[in-house]
DNA sequence: TTTACTGCAAATTATTTGCACGGTT
DNA sequence: AACCGTGCAAATAATTTGCAGTAAA
């Protein structure tokens, strides 16, 4: 992926906006900001992201955009390809997260911006995945947090960001098995 | 995968064994209580296992194999597809843990035995990865273990195993960048 | 002798790329 | 007008599966 030749209307050493934004806010400026431009499927993209709470596969993304057009709600289709090539492009900007839960399948979630408050979509988590019936929860954990911090500056790189995956059996599998 | 129909010698009610084993000795021990047979791909996946202290792709695995068999270090050629086979049944008893650092590419490496010291390779760590340079580095940190096990008392699930993963950049990619 | 294990090659499945057209700036 | 963004279909690359022969118990 490359970035476009120039932005047009470049505004990064603009004074920088302290008003909270949604996710979607954010991340159109960035795109924008970045010089890139609008297009129908990243739009759409990004609508569905900032609808969802927790990760999704590519698949499941493209088969909810292709409802919303067969529903009359999108204009056009959006192919396969505009959900990877537009996932990509938000993966690099930080915009949005992987989560690979072990089965092979990429998801995808909104990123937070770490340490601020200025998204007010902002919630960061982690993830529980039931390795028995592939259940993914969502959780997050103040003293983990500050146990990260302090060990990031304890190795010796720099680290952008982190994530904690539990495995194990949600109560339904667990009580299944008995 | 599916267990095979019975295991012949099947010792699973014997006396449990106190001495600290090699991570080989209880992967093989454990196979057989299972009831599997000890073929030649499985047993050079073992011992290449043992010898490596982080994750490798099955590219790299098989790659290793081939070169013995190249160099005539082990008698036969070792397919991809046993990699895969071999893997997957490590995987399902738990002695080899998926690790997976975002590029799509699954690896995978001894696991430790949790909350025990039966292993003499015991080494449970984590992972950080250069997002920019793909170095993998692993990491170990008492606090974080702590952490985590609080944590895992408090989510409503039973976990059997946790991991986590750092990005960001390496040293020399964080030099390079200037 | 029975049934598991293996290598090879074919089949799947996720992901990427080439290309011509339509859209944004 | 210039060049980006998109859908579609073809191309890749990782992983899985079918099968016939070999080996373990």
């Amino acid at each position: 992926m490359t970035a476009p030749q120039a932005a047009p209307g470049d505004n990064a050493h603009a004074a920088p906006t302290t008003a909270p934004q949604t996710w979607a806010e954010r991340a159109r400026a960035e795109l924008q900001r970045a010089g890139y431009r609008r297009g129908g499927a990243r739009e759409q993209l990004i609508d569905l992201l900032a609808r969802e709470r927790c990760a999704l596969t590519i698949q499941e993304m493209a088969a909810r955009l292709q409802d919303a057009y067969r529903r009359g709600a999108n204009p056009r289709p959006v192919g396969i390809a505009s959900v990877y090539r537009g996932i990509e492009l938000l993966a690099e900007l930080a915009l949005v997260a992987r989560v690979d839960v072990g089965d092979g399948i990429a998801r995808y979630e909104r990123a937070s911006v770490e340490n601020s408050d200025q998204d007010r979509d902002h919630h960061h988590h982690h993830h529980f995945i039931c390795d028995r019936c592939g259940l993914l929860m969502p959780f997050d954990d103040q003293a983990l947090e500050q146990a990260i911090v302090a060990l990031e500056d304890r190795v010796g790189f720099s680290v952008s960001g982190h994530e904690v995956l539990l495995h194990g059996a949600c109560s339904d599998c667990r009580d299944a098995r008995r």
